[in-house]
DNA sequence: TTGAAATGTTAGGTGCTCCTAAATAAGATG
DNA sequence: CATCTTATTTAGGAGCACCTAACATTTCAA
């Protein structure tokens, strides 16, 4: 009497052994394919590296000739140009999507530092993971539980619903002149251990530096820290990894700025 | 000069093209073997029913021969004990796993309810995608926001974190004696179309009913409803289907219980 | 008890994502 | 320009999670 499940003939989708995508508002990609696209845009895009597939392999921890089989996969479903032995580049859909990833994980490192205590530290590893899984209704609710935050805890700028992306220039803390006082605007959320290291020393996006010494050779920069909420003025020596890893605002102010009333 | 990442004998640990899993916190298993143990619980030990191969297929909506591969591997995994032909039950560690599972789907879906404003009847589906992307750690916190909750917004219980769970007993609303006056306890999460239906007759967890009707052979059963928030005191006829799906506390009170001071 | 219906399993595939080992192309260098 | 190195790709697998078709078992009823 067949009240039992119909015969099934093609509607059962079924995209394979990956991450059962294609749930509500989910994009339709996998979880692997989302992380290339926003691995690619990160390399091409903001660090204005090539794409490489080393390039690629070395930052998803993969090994090469994995990603030279997604990068034919990627350019068959028009996510990227692909052309053998050259680098990639996005299309408009595969940039598209990136920047859908990227506009996700920001906003789960905000809210979970805002609303559930994450230290800025920890946010990057849960955001990872719920960023593929997130349907684009919760990324919106939280987002506007924050106030549609401008950026993540570590300063990056998060992309609008409709995939804008503001790009404030900046530069490294390792390459500012001697005297300079800058706003630090971001710090890279990967490193775990420097983001512990970072936040001890209160430098964290908003914070004042002033360029104090600077030893030659890549050495050490010498800065004091002086952000809002900072609890005293102090002066640290950091190592020429760290100054590479803090941004400032590419603005520099003179040592003095005269108060203007507007 | 091999700065080039070491030569990776055995370490990229790979679990196959499943979710790559094993992410901290994560238990190990993937998303797949998680909804198995998930769904094998809750018909076993939830709705009393023997987990058959064609059971656990519907529930999942997968084809059952897949089911029958992955008992299997389940088997394999210790998780639970199977033998061909027969039906399966859980081990002491798949019960575990199965538990876990449970008190993950209705913390999100308490948190989402709660602190993102959704509707009881969107939040299983988010719940059902985050609860194999979310860390320990995000559950616990999402808990403790919450105080603990004991419930979820079905009124399902919800797992303590070291695997207890409080069973009330309750009963079908379609089971009720004519007269009988109880308490709503939970609704069952999965159908939002009857969650929508029920929420706009004000039936919810902790909503007080008292039987007015019954029609016989299966027939509708009617109630009124008046429950903490209620607007007004409403009557309302209610199919079988649905008279099924609302469980009430299984102490029956007399129609006008005496008050008593302690 | 015997056989049809229902239930469950094996056989044989497919797609995805990832791997190692062995080519091959591109780039740098003497 | 020939060669050595480095970057990248092809070849050939493996595991997971699915599927359909065909076979086996159990159940239930005549």
């Amino acid at each position: 009497m067949s009240l039992r499940r119909a015969p099934r003939p093609a509607e059962r989708g079924h995209s394979g052994g990956g991450v059962r995508h294609g749930a509500p508002g989910t994009g339709g990609l996998t979880g692997s394919v989302e992380d290339y696209l926003k691995a690619i845009y990160e390399l091409q895009e903001m660090s204005s590296l090539p794409a490489t597939t080393n390039a690629i392999a070395e930052r998803l921890d993969i090994a090469p000739p994995s990603v030279s089989g997604m990068l034919r996969r990627l350019a068959g479903l028009e996510l990227l140009v692909y052309e053998r032995y050259k680098g990639v580049s996005l299309t408009a859909s595969g940039r598209r999507a990136a920047l859908r990833m990227l506009r996700r994980h920001r906003v789960i490192e905000a809210y979970l530092a805002d609303r559930l205590g994450y230290a800025w530290d920890m946010v990057h590893a849960e955001a990872e993971r719920l960023e593929h899984a997130a349907s684009d209704e919760l990324i919106d609710r939280m987002a506007r539980a924050l106030g549609e935050p401008a950026t993540d805890p570590h300063g990056a700028p998060i992309p609008t619903r409709d995939g804008m992306l503001v790009i404030t220039p900046t530069r490294m803390l390792a390459e500012q002149p001697l005297g300079a006082r800058a706003r630090v605007a971001n710090v890279g959320d990967e490193d775990g251990e420097m983001l512990r290291y970072l936040a001890g020393l209160e430098i964290r996006p908003g914070a004042q530096v002033t360029i104090i010494a600077r030893a030659p050779f890549d050495g050490p920069v010498t800065v004091e820290v002086s952000g809002r909420g900072a609890k005293a003025e102090r002066t640290h020596v950091l190592g020429h990894t760290v100054a590479r890893a803090v941004m400032v605002d590419a603005t520099v102010k003179p040592a003095k700025p005269k108060r203007r009333r507007t």
